[in-house]
DNA sequence: TGCTAAACGGAACAGCGCTCCGTATCTTTA
DNA sequence: TAAAGATACGGAGCGCTGTTCCGTTTAGCA
C-alpha cells in the first residue's frame, strides 16, 4: 500500500523506534531528541521527518502496549469476572503501564500543542473500554453512574505522575482509593 | 533583626515580589525569569540574588496563603465540625488554592533539585495539620487509618495538575472521590 | 565629601526543541 | 551500466530557556 517508501527510510524508521524505546527506558520519555538521534546513529533531520512531533514518536513506541491494554479490557468485560472487580483489574493494568514508563504520565497531561496526537491515540482507544467497564459496574449497582471515563482516566493518569521517584508516594494505593470512592457510599 | 540590608535591596525585593505575583497570575508560575525581571524593572542578576531558585520566589509569593490554609485547618480541628466533614472542607481549601494558581500543582510534583525549598515549605506546614485532621476522622471511625498525610496531599496535588485547562476535567470532583475512598467500605 | 562594601545589570554560556537546505543515496529508466 | 530525478539524510543554526559572573553603580557611613 503505502510501501512506496525508500528502503533506507524504512530501515531508519525501525532503527529510530528501537533507539527511542531504549532511550525512553534509560532516560525517560522526555529524553533530549539529540540523544535518541545519536543513539540511532542518525541526524536530527531524520528523526523529525519520521516523527514530526515527540508525541508521534511516543505513540509509535507504545502503540502495541496501549492496544494490548484495550484488548485486556474487552476480555475482562466479556469474561465472568464481577464488573467492579473487572474495572479494578483493568485500572491496575493501566496504572502499571503508566508507572513503568518513566515520565509517560507527565506527558499525558501536557497541554502543549502538538501532544494532541498522543492524547488522541491513548484516549481514543482507552475511553471506550473504560466507558463500558464503568457502565457494567454501574449496571451491577456497584458504583455511582455519574463519572465519565475520560475524567477518570485523566485522574488516574495524574495520580501516576512522578510515581517511582518518591518512595513515600504509592500511586497504586491512591488509585485504589479513587476507585473505592466510586462505590456508592453514605456521602452525598 | 536581619534588617541589616540596604534600603534599595529591600525595595527591590518587594518590587520583585509584586512583579512575580502579577506575572504568575498572567502567565503561570512557570513564566520566564526574564519576564519577571523586566516587569520589575531589574536585571537578571538581581532576581537571582534575592531568590536563588524559582522555588524560593514561589514560596515567598505564596507563603501567606499557605499559612492561612494551615490556620484554617487548625480552626476546623478546634471547632465543632464533624471530623470527616472538617477533613473534606480543609481539602477543599487546599484544592482551591492549588487550582487558582495556574501551574502551581505542576511545580509541586517537580522532582528537579532546587524545588526542595518549595516542597519543604509547603509540606512542613500542611502535613502536620493534615495528619491531625486524618487522625481525628479516623478516631471518629469515619475513615481508614492507614493513609499518610504526605501521600494524600501528594495525591490531591497531582489531581489538581492541569485543572482549569480542560473543561472535561474537574479536579474538585476527583478529589472528592478520593476522599470518599478513604471511608471504610466493603472493599478489602 | 570621599570611601567601601553592598547591590545592580545584562552580556555570555549551556542545553533544549525545531528548521532548513546542501549533500548523499536510492531507484528508475534508457 | 550509467545518468537523471526523486527521496532521504545530516547537522549547522536559530530562538528560547535557565543560570552565572563580573565590571559598574550606588547607598550608607565617617
Amino acid at each position: 500500500m503505502t510501501a512506496a517508501k525508500r528502503a533506507d527510510a524504512r530501515r531508519n524508521q525501525a532503527t529510530l523506534l528501537d533507539a527511542a524505546a531504549a532511550v525512553f527506558v534509560e532516560s525517560g520519555v522526555d529524553a533530549p531528541v539529540r540523544e535518541i538521534a545519536t543513539r540511532a546513529g542518525v541526524g536530527m533531520g531524520t528523526i523529525y521527518r519520521h516523527f514530526p512531533t515527540r508525541a508521534d514518536l511516543v505513540v509509535a513506541v507504545y502503540r502495541h502496549q496501549v492496544d494490548a491494554c484495550t484488548e485486556a479490557g474487552r476480555s475482562l468485560l466479556a469474561g465472568p469476572t464481577d464488573p467492579y472487580a473487572a474495572l479494578g483489574q483493568w485500572i491496575d493494568l493501566f496504572v502499571d503501564f503508566l508507572v513503568t514508563k518513566h515520565g509517560l504520565a507527565d506527558l499525558m497531561r501536557s497541554d502543549n500543542a502538538g501532544f494532541e496526537t498522543l492524547h488522541t491515540y491513548f484516549l481514543d482507544r482507552l475511553v471506550p473500554v473504560c466507558t463500558d467497564l464503568l457502565a457494567a459496574a454501574a449496571a451491577a449497582g456497584a458504583i455511582r453512574a455519574d463519572v465519565a471515563a475520560y475524567e477518570l482516566l485523566r485522574g488516574v493518569g495524574n495520580l501516576c505522575i512522578g510515581a517511582g521517584q518518591d518512595p513515600g508516594y504509592d500511586a497504586r494505593r491512591l488509585v485504589a482509593l479513587l476507585i473505592a470512592g466510586l462505590r456508592h457510599n453514605p456521602v452525598a
